[in-house]
RNA sequence: GCCGCCUUAGCUCAGUCGGCCAGAGCAACGCACUCGUAAUGCGUAGGUCGUGGGUUCGAUUCCCACAGGCGGCUCCA
């Protein structure tokens, strides 16, 4: 024992400690819930033998960090079980993912839930062995000779240090900073090695750690290296938490989202269907779906007028003329509908709104005093996205953008931003979404799409500090995108938490230089002179029927009376109170109400039944008491009553929740 | 577009290891019941088993193609 090596561990306020030659973090820490270490900002292995003057944080399976190397390395036992059912299997990588991690492997034949199950199996039982995951620096040399048979960790190892930037997960396999490379071995307890994989770590001691809270999801076929030029791999989803109760909770997250699902729920509540007859992904709208689309139309429309847009009207198809002046069909056309020809022109099917709106501004001389000229329309447009994209509502070939375009001075610009931005976060809190963060796409400065974006240099970096500007000035969280511009201009995104954490994009906020260059439009300046506008994009919901999606799943179905296909259900005790909510329904439907009263021969509870199924927000029940008072028993969706509310005074009610827009 | 899986009544699903008239619940329709807070009872009707081709004495069942869907990958102006 030699006493030195001064150690600080800030989790136990900046403490220095001494300990002998050889002590390794796991010695440092009593708890047992830590399963690597920080050591000099970099994490390790607790079996990391510290050094003089290290500085030693602990890092709990609870953390993000800790979560991640949790989850990766229960992707090794994954593919250690893998190749032990399959000795063929050839492994591709095996990241961390949000919840859990997957594993890509090369194998003859994909796997099948059966295989999964099994796959478990050999899991659990590795996992109750109790594992140890051994660290091991190789040389190049070495690395090559051990994984000979693994022609992808051997490419991985070629690519050691080259790549940088490139978010393909192979990063979790060899380490792109320090170059060095190490491999590691699943060792069991009585020191035989069970299995081995090219990783740079860390990992949790043993795989003891993973206990009961783990689970495989589901298979998939995915891209070597993610991209489609190269072998198709059959990738191994799973989730991994430091408990099972943990894990249940997760699970209980995906069967929630499960029942929110709008494909699910639209035809639940019979709002919209995908008729094959059509083709995929354009949807039809049924009437309970019709009145939730006019009522965001409605207002959308109403508050478009009062922030100082015109509503303007555009066709669907046009001659292929207008996208080359716009520069869309030499980048777009593999995703617009083919061209149908006619008189000796190809048309097209509309996938953009702004080259119409182009030729309406320019379809007369603008003054100065002209702007900001705002032109705003729902203009449905068709995009040929493949065919495995397509996704209910929130992914379709034909839809319906609110698009709008500010054409305004270079010098308006950041102000009509601003705007813009104040105006969409207040509309999507309109329809009850209320936690927020932006994303600023921009253009990719180095990759190999360079090329698909037009404009200068100067005009780029000038645009995307405008709208960079904005985005901090909002005091909203702000991500960065890069490479995810359009191709004509960069752009602010919206993304929209819904009521159980999941995130979508919603508005887009574009600033565009490009297009008022090609289809020359300008403006006569105050002096006399002739200018060029600057033309902002936007879309406030994306598209309406991928909105409705989003709001469809954020209510769950149970939307705001003010969005509800049908506000109220009056329903009898018996049916000689039926006359009596008749009445009552004519007054509210004077007031502009959605009412039905019910008067199948269905028993009362089965009314009840079917229209709480329904997600009806108000049911007003009549029966011999209310009668008496001249007044009507309220019940909700969740259940609860408000019995012998006077009918004035219910009507009040109603009424004032739709036009207050509240949730009930 | 790529990989895998799936497609039986309006909806949710049984079923046929190739063989007489393919079943259920809900919904719809009819009759009876007139009822105070999530399913009253009885009855009727509804399917060329996604489409087209092939194998076979015979196909909803097996094979192929296509369409549509689901889960991923890739993509998303």
């Amino acid at each position: 024992m030699r006493p030195s090596e001064p150690l600080a561990d800030p989790a136990a306020g900046e403490e220095k400690r001494t300990v002998t030659t050889g002590t390794t973090c796991a010695d440092l820490f009593e708890d047992r819930s830590i399963v690597v270490a920080r050591v000099n900002g970099v994490l390790r292995d607790l079996a990391h033998v510290v050094a003089d003057g290290d500085v030693v944080e602990p890092v709990s399976v609870s953390s993000d960090e800790g979560l991640a190397v949790l989850r990766h390395s229960c992707a090794h036992v994954l593919a250690q079980a893998v190749q032990e059912i399959n000795p063929a299997a050839r492994l591709g990588i095996g990241p961390p993912v949000r919840d859990g991690f997957y594993y890509d492997f090369d194998v003859e034949q994909p796997f099948t839930p059966e295989d999964l199950r099994a796959l478990e199996k050999v899991m659990a039982r590795i996992v109750k062995e109790g594992q140890s995951f051994r660290r091991r620096v190789v040389s190049e040399d070495e690395a090559r000779a051990e994984l000979a048979s693994e022609p992808y960790k051997l490419e991985l190892i070629g690519l050691k240090g080259a790549t940088s930037g490139d978010d393909d997960g192979a990063s979790v396999e060899v380490d792109p900073t320090s170059g060095e490379l190490t491999i590691y071995d699943n060792t069991r307890r009585d020191g035989s090695v069970a299995w081995k994989d090219l990783c740079r770590g860390p990992h949790v001691p043993t795989t003891r750690l993973l206990a009961n809270g783990w689970q495989l999801t589901r298979s998939a076929a995915a891209y070597w290296r993610g991209s489609e030029k190269n072998a198709s791999l059959q990738r191994i989803y799973g989730t991994a938490w430091p408990t099972k109760d943990e894990l249940k909770a997760h699970l209980d997250r995906i069967a929630e989202a499960e029942r929110r699902d709008h494909r699910k729920l639209g035809i639940e509540l019979d709002l919209y269907s995908f008729p094959d007859e059509l083709g995929s992904g354009l949807p039809v709208f049924h009437p309970k779906g019709g009145v939730i689309k006019r009522e965001m139309e409605d207002y959308a429309r109403r508050r478009h007028i009062e922030e100082g847009f015109l509503y303007v009207g555009t066709p669907h198809i046009t001659k292929e003329g207008l996208f080359h002046t716009s520069g869309h069909l030499p980048y777009y056309a593999d995703t617009m509908f083919p061209p149908m020809t006619m008189e000796g022109s190809d048309y097209y099917l509309k996938a953009m709104n702004c080259p119409m709106h182009n030729l309406i501004y320019r379809s007369r001389g603008r003054s100065y005093r002209d702007l900001p000229l705002r032109l705003f329309e729902f203009g449905h447009v068709y995009r040929y996205e493949k065919s495995g994209v397509i996704h209910g509502l929130t992914r379709v070939r034909g839809l319906e953008m609110d698009d709008s375009h500010s054409y305004v001075t270079a010098e308006q610009a950041p102000g009509e931003i601003k705007h813009l931005l104040n105006f969409v976060l207040g509309l999507l809190r309109d329809f009850g979404m209320d936690d927020f963060y932006l994303e600023l796409s921009t253009r990719d400065e180095t990759g190999d799409k360079k090329g698909k974006f037009i404009g200068s240099d100067e005009q780029w970096a000038a645009a995307t500090a405008i709208l960079a500007q904005v985005a901090e000035e909002s005091g909203l969280d702000l991500v960065p995108d890069p490479g995810g511009a359009a191709f004509y201009g960069p752009k602010i995104s919206v993304q929209a938490r819904d009521a159980i954490g999941r995130t979508w994009q919603m508005s887009t906020i574009q600033y565009d230089f490009n297009q008022p260059e090609r289809f020359g439009l300008e403006y006569q300046a105050a002096d006399g002179t002739r200018q060029q506008p600057v033309m902002i994009h936007s879309a406030k919901f994306g598209s309406i029927e991928r909105f409705m999606g989003v709001l469809v799943e954020h209510y769950a179905g149970a939307f705001p009376p003010w969005l509800a296909p049908v506000q109220v259900v009056g329903i009898p005790v018996a049916a000689d109170f039926a006359p009596y909510l008749q009445g009552i329904a004519d007054r509210l439907r004077e007031k502009g109400i959605r009412v039905e009263v019910d008067i199948s021969d269905d028993r009362f509870p089965k009314k009840i039944r079917t229209h709480t199924k329904a997600k009806v927000p108000f049911l007003l029940i009549a029966g011999g008491d209310d009668v008496a008072a001249d007044a009507v028993s309220f019940r909700f969706r969740d259940g609860s009553q408000d019995n012998g509310i006077p009918v004035e005074q219910a009507i009040e009610r109603i009424v004032e929740a739709v036009r207050t827009r509240a949730q009930v």
